[in-house]
DNA sequence: TCATACTGTAACAAAAATTATTACAGTTCA
DNA sequence: TGAACTGTAATAATTTTTGTTACAGTATGA
């Protein structure tokens, strides 16, 4: 992955961690991350579609953890991010080619092997224990 | 990672590995994996550059592994992919906020640890064990 | 009830990363 | 010497990622 969103939507997280039970801004959030508001909300709307988090409109409005800190682990972070694996797209290969053929099918099968140890290790830290890291 | 580089790898190896110790040329396994030729000499100019194959120009040329394939680790077409990290880039987060400054240092802690979960797995499975998995 | 401070989302723009293409000099072989 | 390659630079096209603008909708509280 060259994309920054298991970075960012850990740092959101992390600062909901961090603030309790507050209902934080996406400028908030937002001038914490430094990137642009709007993407800040983009990735709330997948958070709470995740059921990670809970929003509210209107004037006092923000979003906050919906569950304990303690509850969330890190590699549900890392299942809303991943879209094709770690090591990354498959070609479309020459099918009138032997490997060309097949290859496809056993990259998949590397990519999930690979893809659990992640979410394993990963499952071994919840966000709290994360969160705890920071002075 | 969204990009193919570890696929394109490892179809080339997987390929050479097939073929035994012939030299094959890139046009060959252009066709094979089915991206442009020049972008196969790129890559192999990659893969020569940290020793995996060996190259030979002129009219017979083409390339080859540099190793048995028994003697290479899924590992290392790995270690020569990964830029970033299987879990993405960072930010560049706001000094001026507690969090921000100190979540790189706990990112990167995060990446290197998932990082070593993957080289760890990829190296037990040679590229002699993928290509025996093609009938 | 109305200004204020938010969210949510669409539409569009810009930048960055990835992949493709063209071009051509250099090498080896028969 | 011509054919069939490699190696690499330069440039273009495409795709992905990130940023921006715009604006309707919602809750708050003076």
């Amino acid at each position: 992955m060259s994309n920054t969103k298991f970075a960012t939507y850990l740092h959101i997280l992390t600062l909901m961690a961090k603030e309790g039970d507050i209902y934080l801004s996406s400028e908030y959030l937002s001038s914490s991350i430094n990137i642009h508001p709007v993407i800040i909300r983009k990735n709330l709307s997948e958070l709470r579609s995740s059921g990670l988090i809970e929003s509210k409109e209107g004037k006092t409005g923000g979003s906050k953890l919906a569950r304990p800190a303690k509850k969330i682990k890190l590699s549900e972070i890392y299942n809303l991010v991943n879209d094709n694996s770690a090591l990354g797209k498959s070609n479309t290969p020459n099918p009138a080619c032997n490997v060309g053929k097949q290859i496809n099918k056993h990259l998949e099968q590397l990519y999930e092997t690979v893809d659990k140890k992640i979410i394993k290790a990963l499952g071994k830290e919840s966000l709290q224990d994360f969160a705890n890291k920071f002075k």
